[in-house]
DNA sequence: ACCTATTTGTCCGTATGTATG
DNA sequence: CCATACATACGGACAAATAGG
């Protein structure tokens, strides 16, 4: 597995990382039980601070997407085969945004929007 | 048109402003042609900063969303029209994400990572 | 042509919170 | 835990564009 950043985006870092291993998820890269880099070795190899790494490792645990114990790593979980289910459909959807002319970050505020909305009318 | 916002979330305020504003276009609560409240207007019956109101339409307008002129206001775009399309898809993708126990911050994550890929590999 | 009101645009500064290392 | 940098939000002042009388 490749963790990739790029240090010019707007982007924090932390969420990046986070980024990058959800994509690689969804897209079955890795795949639930698969351990992920330790956080020291993403810390190193991509020069930045181990906090940082933590930071979206964290992140993605708080997600449901893998969990985290000492001593044995972080692990992809269950819900991860769920995402890569979607990986298609949401594909389609971007590429539907993009013919119509709408920004990505437009369409991904609009779908995060949607669900606020969702939590708003279902819970 | 009526602007909400909740203080309690995390979410930056201007954010929320462009995302409620984002969500009546697409929904064609407002259409293209129509003119947004004055940012006064707002800023006032939210007891907000003016200067926060006017940063979530700048936001707006970049995304080609709404133009603004001095005197004039602000004036929802042509392109409000196509997000209004994309609407019913969302509301498809969101719920599915929802029957597979999947976040909606996670999902939107996903969709705006994919954007991202997208770029990289088209442009 | 002139004046006024409205609205966005741009600058100043300050305070606070968060991200990063 | 600590320091630096940045984002957010607020407040004020003035400029610039537009519309209408």
């Amino acid at each position: 597995m490749l963790v990739r950043i790029d240090p010019t985006r707007a982007e924090p870092v932390f969420a990046q990382i986070a980024g990058s291993v959800r994509a690689d998820i969804a897209a079955g890269r890795v795949r639930a039980g698969e351990r992920l880099p330790a956080a020291k070795e993403v810390a190193q190899a991509l020069d930045i601070n181990l906090h940082t790494v933590l930071h979206a490792y964290r992140e993605l645990r708080d997600e449901g997407l893998i969990s985290m114990r000492p001593g044995r790593g972080a692990v992809v979980a269950e819900l991860g085969a769920a995402l890569a289910e979607m990986q298609g459909e949401i594909d389609r959807l971007v590429e539907r945004a993009a013919a119509l002319g709408i920004d990505g970050d437009t369409l991904a505020s609009l779908v995060a929007e949607t669900t606020h909305d969702r939590r708003g009318t279902t819970r």
